[in-house]
DNA sequence: CCACTCAGTGTACAAGTGAACACAAATTCA
DNA sequence: TGAATTTGTGTTCACTTGTACACTGAGTGG
């Protein structure tokens, strides 16, 4: 057999594997015992120890696990680049065709956004701002938005990012099937994404209050 | 004593409130057990299938009660108007107030709007979807936004909620003493309000794509 | 080669769980 | 008044839960 470390590894890959399939059946991670979360991954309720002190300390390394996976995403969006003028189209597009190959994943993300514990929810937060700071970086890589001050791009690109995790929330509920409403849906954040940028292109120090 | 239908009303309310401090205390309703509600509440385990069939049950009807209170609010807010030009900051102010004074009502709606089941899932953001319809009267009534399609004042208002509902789960995390980062927060939000509108009035049938 | 480490096993127990059932008491209604 | 309705009680059942404890047996390292 293999060294002991990777069998560990294995292991703890299968219980982090049996909590997910518990959120992908619709259940909260909250309420996953680990009785559940040992039979499903194989292993004796006590081995469970052997990895986490409890649920909530294995939801916590899952969200770190998840943020190394994303950040890789967000990489091959970055590579994927073509045509400017479409940039936020073929980004959306390839970010929703991801989120239906990983719906698990994102499912977890947000319900532990708002119903995890504090921890956790920080956690996830501090990975929405690194996404929002990379966003920034690229804006100004391509020259983009040059009249915004630092803090002002981070408004923009914070309102980005909430705006695409407000809306992949609704995303995870339309039925894979309906690829119709898919596509409604899509031009839907698209249309909203182009108003946030068309917005921070026409900010001034001092702009009209609606 | 009083009738019973009143009675019946009262422990009823004795097992929501039961229920919500269950959330208050940091906790997630899918872990929330008819023995403990029930404790909480005062009565016998068995007295809980009186009102409801299971704990899904109870957050249903917590979710309608949640939203008539709301709704309350919003008539509130909007009769309280005074300078159009300062429409946004002050609406902000007075909801994030309400906010902290009902901070469980929010930390129970953002815990169900991800965490909750398919049906309570859609019974809040159908909510959402209502206060979006509402906001949008509201913008034709006082002749803003005249260029934009329904379709698109659609989109403007629900950004526009669906920003203040995101931002409201960073809000409940803001310790209620720290006033500065409350400050903070609220022009950060204003911020990002102002960002939408600004767009929404330099919309055109063709934008020019960022 | 042999003692050591340690991931996973198996047993055990007290506490908590949903739910069925018969019951009590009080309001409602004829 | 007296029967019916209905809210809340008390008991009981089989089941699940977290976690302590001693154990096994396959790597690991001197």
């Amino acid at each position: 057999m293999n060294n002991r470390q990777e069998r560990k590894l294995l292991t703890r890959q299968s219980l982090m594997n049996a909590a997910l399939q518990w959120v992908e059946e619709g259940q909260h991670i909250s309420s996953l015992s680990i009785r559940e979360v040992a039979k499903r991954a194989g292993v004796v309720p006590t081995a469970f120890y052997r990895h986490f002190n409890d649920v909530e300390d294995l939801a916590l390394n899952l969200v770190d696990e998840l943020s190394k996976v994303l950040r890789q995403l967000m990489r091959e969006v970055r590579q994927h680049r073509t045509d400017p003028r479409s940039l936020i189209r073929d980004s959306l597009s390839q970010y929703c065709e991801y989120v239906f190959r990983q719906r698990v994943y994102f499912v977890f993300l947000a319900q532990s956004l708002t119903g995890g514990t504090l921890t956790v929810r920080n956690a996830i937060r501090s990975e929405l701002q690194y996404f929002a700071n990379e966003l920034a970086l690229d804006l100004k890589r391509l020259g983009l938005l040059p009249q915004l001050s630092a803090d002002m791009l981070d408004n923009v690109t914070s309102l980005t990012i909430h705006t695409v995790a407000s809306s992949t929330m609704e995303l995870l509920d339309l039925p894979a099937s309906n690829t119709v409403a898919l596509a409604q849906f899509q031009r839907r954040l698209q249309r909203q994404l182009q108003l946030v940028f068309l917005g921070a292109a026409h900010w001034q120090p001092k702009p009209a209050q609606a």
